[in-house]
DNA sequence: GATTTCACG
DNA sequence: ACGTACGTGAAATCA
């Protein structure tokens, strides 16, 4: 494979980070774009791990640029003052981080690019451009790519180029030239645009040739084009020469020099630390060998088009060193110890897919023995003897390891204390899973088993962030009730399931012969690239609109309005219903259904949602089908086992009474204490009516006005929820905070709290850190400002079950019911219980779970009995 | 691996 | 100028 050569334009990365990044240090120096462009440096280096790297940047002189054309760039804004101070810094960064830096007085980065991309690809190297200027597409060739978002791998190469713009890479000059580039002041030709320069230039090849034709007359050319043309002919001269990017530039260094080295660690050390970037430091000067980790634990990295910023907040602990010891060695302190660690991988787990169970145990010293299974086996009784001691169990992921035991028939009791939950509560982002390479089992142990070491460094901080009442009193204790939930399993009738197959399959190829009458050919209407193709190329219909990455959205609601012009689309839904049930519930259930018990059990994932929800996976029982038809003869393969039912207990209306509670508005407080219809009751507001004034349709839009309120939306979000325009949405919007200020009140103080602190909580004291509320950025920062609404409402419903499943469990560990606790939905439980003790059970749970929380304002539990999960009666 | 779609609260 | 209602997980396709 030949050496890849990467080309950074240091001033693109710069000039984005300070658009999206405010930070400054302690100092008060603003280093947003410092930190933004070192961790982009970092990223490509981890990613991408080039051989040899420049980093490009432009020279502060004037280029050849400015002295042919004085108005190029002019337009420009000033500078701000912040950002040249940080411009400054950049060199010496990336210079003290180990890179090549290149500048050339009189040229631009991409000048250097250009040079340096030309000499790579003759000295045998794979060229590759960072950048996210269109001008490097003009470099794209056989030896030279384009990588112009490093996170999301967005690369181009000549037939990207091509699909992209539809032009070659050779006439990417000649196109730019043509359409022009306002914020440089490249004047291109007025009139032509990107799909008027992209037909002329697959008519004619190239600019001269189609002023040439201009003149002449060429019918190709409509006359208002071929007058557009004529006058932008001088203009688009001048924009060719900005253009053209100079591969000539007379730089000081050469390919070969920009081969990977190590940084100094001292200058490196210097840099950053003068700057603050103790995260990036760390990042950069750690990293495990042999069997001593060293490496910290990182929250992922975080994309910025993805939503956060790098406000480092709360890292997870530092991992301390450990050193791997013989079991022999630590048998005998370990049933004296006052804390053990431990840490198991199995099948499923994150940590590590292997077959078979491996364990690591260890002391606080970081001493710590691995066990393959075999090795478990003969030490059981050892190991028995200190999981159910008293010591403290530390572990990273606790819940994986206890349920791994399991499988051993290794029972491990309380007290527990699981870094990776402590972790979470600090701050709940998305953690990086350890990642085992094949057939090393132990490495990803001892990366935990260091982790584990943090115990009072971990509940320090979470004295100091507030959450460590949520950590003890909370979180730490739901984790074995999760894991008894998870070992109960759920009881799935494999053989209606297969039956119910059979009909959803013969329902789905009858379907599939149809849409490829209708179409006059056989597609596969699962590729949303063919269905496109189909429908907007073929058929002639609009798009109505596009995906999130440009493409020609086929989903339900464009379908939905398209059948109203062509019979497929309709077709295709009742297609899409029933492949997809199929698929992911049935074929999906039955892969995961254990055949010796006939149940299936989920994983209950503690620390997969940010708001403070629990998850479930592998697979997901929290989104069961229960909306359409189909989807309820799925539900009833759930089935109660033998002797017994299911209970389900759902609050009603928890969201709103959240809101209720937090923000103490009177009126809804008021609807709540007399039990009324909430949706009615806001209907009457927003309409000044009576509730006997309120028909269905003003139900249904007060309905989605408060799923609004609780979402943060806007009146163009409510308008395309009700079909209704955006005028009369964001006066529908303005009654209700006038009918409700105290809703009002309290979203404008929640989100004057959450700027001034950075973070929301919810009323048990959950944190949720929201650094886009400073972005710059704004539909990032408008991102953040609706996740602050949210999460104390979402977050608050979510304490309130978790506090009613500790209560329940409690009750039914002390032997209360013979019941067991299945399920989560958010705001339902799931239970089995003996047929002749559901209702004391069912009166029993209702009454836990509406008194879970403090409340003033009421919570109201509906209790449903049923051998299966759709044919549930209610219960008074 | 990213993208698109869709199941749930 | 920008993008547009919160929070999840899974499957199929396609590069």
């Amino acid at each position: 494979m030949k050496p890849r050569l990467y080309l950074v334009d240091a001033h693109a990365y710069l000039h984005r980070a300070y658009h999206v990044l405010v930070l400054n240090n302690s100092k008060g120096e603003p280093v947003g774009a410092l930190f933004g462009f070192a961790r982009a440096l970092l990223q490509i280096m981890k990613r991408e791990k080039p051989d040899a790297l420049a980093v490009c940047f432009d020279h502060p002189e004037p280029t050849f640029r400015h002295k042919a054309y004085e108005q190029y760039k002019a337009t420009r804004k000033e500078i701000d003052e912040d950002l040249v101070g940080q411009l400054k810094r950049a060199l010496p960064m990336a210079e003290a981080m180990g890179l090549c830096c290149v500048e050339c007085p009189g040229f631009e980065a991409d000048d250097i690019m250009a040079t340096l991309a030309r000499r790579g690809v003759k000295q045998g190297y794979d060229v590759v451009l960072v950048t996210g200027d269109k001008d490097a597409l003009q470099m794209v060739s056989p030896g030279i790519r384009v990588l112009r978002d490093v996170t999301n791998s967005v690369w181009m190469d000549p037939p990207q180029v091509e699909a992209k713009y539809g032009i070659k890479p050779s006439q990417v000059v000649d196109y730019l030239a043509l359409i022009g580039d306002a914020s440089d002041n490249v004047p291109g030709v007025r009139g032509i645009g990107p799909a008027g320069a992209s037909k002329l230039l697959g008519r004619f090849g190239a600019l001269p040739e189609i002023f040439k034709a201009a003149k002449k007359g060429d019918p190709f050319i409509k006359p208002a084009q071929a007058q557009a043309l004529l006058e932008g002919e001088k203009d688009s001269a001048r924009s060719l020469e900005l253009l053209r990017l100079r591969q000539d530039a007379p730089l000081k260094i050469d390919v070969d020099d920009c081969r990977k080295r190590d940084p100094d660690p001292v200058k490196l050390r210097e840099a950053f630390e003068a700057l603050e970037f103790g995260s990036l430091l760390k990042e950069m000067l750690g990293g495990g060998e042999g069997q001593t980790t060293t490496e910290a634990a990182r929250r992922a990295p975080v994309s910025e088009s993805s939503g956060g910023t790098a406000v480092a907040v709360a890292p997870a602990a530092a991992v301390a060193a450990v050193t791997e010891v013989s079991f022999d060695k630590l048998a005998k302190e370990l049933s004296a110890a006052k804390e053990i660690y431990l840490t198991a991988a199995k099948a499923g787990d994150t940590l590590v897919d292997h077959s078979r169970v491996h364990l690591a145990l260890g002391l606080s010293d970081g001493r710590v023995a691995c066990l393959s299974e075999a090795e478990i086996k003969t030490q059981a009784a050892a190991i028995k003897k200190a999981l159910t001691g008293k010591a403290l169990k530390v572990g990273h992921h606790l819940k994986e390891t206890i349920a791994a035991l399991d499988l051993l028939g290794l029972a491990t009791q309380p007290p527990y204390f699981d870094t990776l939950l402590a972790a979470y509560c600090l701050s709940p982002v998305r953690l990086k899973a350890d990642a085992g390479e094949d057939g090393d089992w132990k490495s990803p142990l001892l990366a935990r088993a260091g982790r584990a070491l943090a115990v009072r460094e971990l509940k320090e901080k979470m004295r100091e962030e507030g959450v460590l009442r949520l950590f003890e009193d909370v979180e730490m204790p739901l984790m074995p009730v999760l894991r008894q939930m998870e070992r109960a399993g759920v009881g799935v009738d494999g053989a209606y399931l297969k039956r119910l197959g059979g009909e959803f399959e013969a329902e789905i190829s009858r379907l599939q012969r149809e849409l490829d009458d209708l179409a006059g050919f056989t597609f596969n209407v699962n590729s949303p690239k063919q269905l496109g193709e189909l429908l907007y190329d073929k058929l002639g219909l609009p798009v109505l609109h596009k995906t999130a990455k440009g493409g020609r959205s086929t989903d339900e609601e464009c379908l939905n309005e398209l059948s109203r012009q062509h019979p497929l689309p309709g077709k295709v839904l009742e297609y899409r219903e029933l492949s997809k049930l199929k698929s992911t519930y049935i074929d999906g259930l039955l892969a995961r259904l254990d055949a010796a018990t006939g149940r299936v059990h989920t994983r209950l994932e503690q620390t997969g949602a940010e708001t403070g929800r629990l998850s479930s996976v592998d697979p997901n029982l929290q989104n069961i089908p229960v909306r359409s038809a189909a989807g309820q003869k799925i539900r009833r393969a759930f089935v109660a086992g033998e002797g017994r039912v299911f209970v389900a207990a759902d609050y009603s209306q928890i969201d709103l009474r959240v809101l209720a509670e937090v923000s103490k508005d009177p009126v809804l407080r008021e609807s709540f204490e007399k039990g009324e219809d909430i949706h009615t009751r806001t209907a009457c507001e927003i309409f000044r009516v009576g509730p006997e004034g309120v028909d269905k349709e003003m139900r249904r839009r007060a309905k989605a006005v408060n799923f609004g309120i609780v979402y943060g939306q806007t009146p163009f979000g409510l308008a395309a929820a009700l079909g209704i325009p955006q005028k009369e949405a964001a006066a529908i919007i303005h009654r209700y905070f006038e009918r409700l200020p105290g809703v009002s009140r309290w979203i404008e103080a929640n989100l004057e709290e959450a700027r001034r602190t950075g973070r929301v909580r919810t009323f048990l004291g959950r944190v949720r850190q929201l650094p886009e509320l400073a972005a710059k950025n704004t539909a990032l920062r408008q991102f953040g400002e609706r996740a602050a609404r949210n999460t104390p409402i979402q977050g608050g419903s979510a304490d309130i079950i978790k506090l009613a499943m500790l209560k329940v469990q409690e009750g039914l560990d002390a032997g209360k019911f013979q019941a067991r606790m299945l399920l989560q939905i958010h705001d339902e439980l799931l239970f089995e219980a003996p047929t002749d003790e559901v209702k004391p059970f069912a009166a029993w749970v209702k009454k836990i779970m509406e008194h879970a929380a403090d409340f003033d304002v009421p919570l109201v539990v509906d209790v449903k009995a049923g051998v299966n999960w759709q044919d549930m009666e209610k219960l008074k």
